[in-house]
DNA sequence: GTCTATAGCCAGATAGAC
DNA sequence: GTCTATCTGGCTATAGAC
């Protein structure tokens, strides 16, 4: 059955996402997968051959929910302060219901160079330089103090996804419970865009 | 020879770092080790009894290394501009040199309880509070504008450590070579800390 | 202390019945 | 398409000679 044989497939790929975001790529089982997608080892490699295309699958279709954020960054039209809002709001919304993300995509794309190739094609698209002239416009308009566009983007970048990628850790450091972790997330929806407002306004 | 002794055992360990930095713990192989040290695999246990127990060894190791840094943040006196300066430019030179030390740490403890417990224990001695008081006291006396201790203390370690978490896929983005990079880096040692100060002072 | 050889286990993959 | 049973390889760990 075509239907049936979409659901399973469907249903293994969701228990592996959940397990290979868990656990990694060396760190998982398949046995764990199969459990938890309800069916038997088998079956996962009837439907990906093998465990590394299980991965591979899934690691496509989790970057290619965060893909899109980073193009919203570089190509959105609007002014430069009215973006940054909206993007931090977004992104750190986005990333409070799916907080394992952005962990597990940098976590193996730092040891293994067939993931970077998939992120180097993926983002072939992306381009800087829209994002890059608008800033340095602002800045020939002193509407904004001197700053380069890439260390811009990358302070952006790391004010909205830094307490995802080590929140173990931290959660040690400022001591706090779930709920108050998730409160301190909530404020930085504001707090961050107020910050990088007032570092680069004149 | 306890001199031997002392001897083989740094040379493990030193190996079994760059092994383990590279590959994580699931990933990494006893016999890659054993190549990297120029011994055989058998002595891996006889000096360290399990892989378990040698990867232990070494993650207590890099993370002492990492530990003062946060200590020097919340522990330091002197004017929290200066602090700040002082302190970025200390991070981004350190990481500069062992540029995968922070995503080790943080992908292991991201995963694994029983390191989550040994850094809970080593940073039972940090204390925020010394540094919250310090940004309240000068919020009060408006030498900065209102902002929590916590978040500030996030924001500053989120633009130092987030672009050696994520060296890889940052690359792919803001295309640049090796040399490249580095001199964005270098840029980074000044950039962040008058990011930071602009975006608090009043 | 250092090596070779091997035990023992476990996980990924396959064969084959239904 | 789904299952059970099994193979195979590789890895940690140990035994035992030197």
């Amino acid at each position: 059955m075509n239907k049936k044989t979409r659901n399973t497939e469907a249903v293994i790929l969701e228990a592996a996402k959940h397990v290979f975001q868990r656990k990694g790529m060396d760190g998982a089982r398949m046995q764990e997968i199969a459990d938890e997608a309800g069916i038997n080892k088998a079956m996962l490699h009837y439907y990906y051959k093998s465990k590394q295309q299980l991965f591979m699958a899934v690691f496509k279709s989790t970057f290619a929910l965060l893909a899109p954020q980073l193009f919203e960054i570089l190509n959105d039209n609007g002014s430069l302060e009215e973006k940054i809002r909206q993007l931090v709001e977004r992104h750190i919304s986005f990333m409070m219901v799916q907080p394992d993300l952005p962990c597990f995509i940098f976590q193996e794309v730092n040891r293994t160079p067939e993931f970077v190739a998939h992120v180097k094609n993926e983002l072939s698209k992306v381009n800087m330089e829209k994002f890059n002239c608008q800033v340095q416009k602002d800045v020939e308009q002193k509407k904004i103090l001197p700053i380069k566009g890439e260390q811009l983007f990358i302070n952006i970048l790391a004010l909205n996804l830094f307490p995802f990628l080590v929140t173990p850790v931290l959660n040690e450091i400022i001591n706090k419970s779930n709920e108050e972790f998730n409160e301190m997330l909530e404020d930085r929806k504001t707090e961050v865009a107020d910050f990088i407002i007032r570092a680069i306004k004149v």
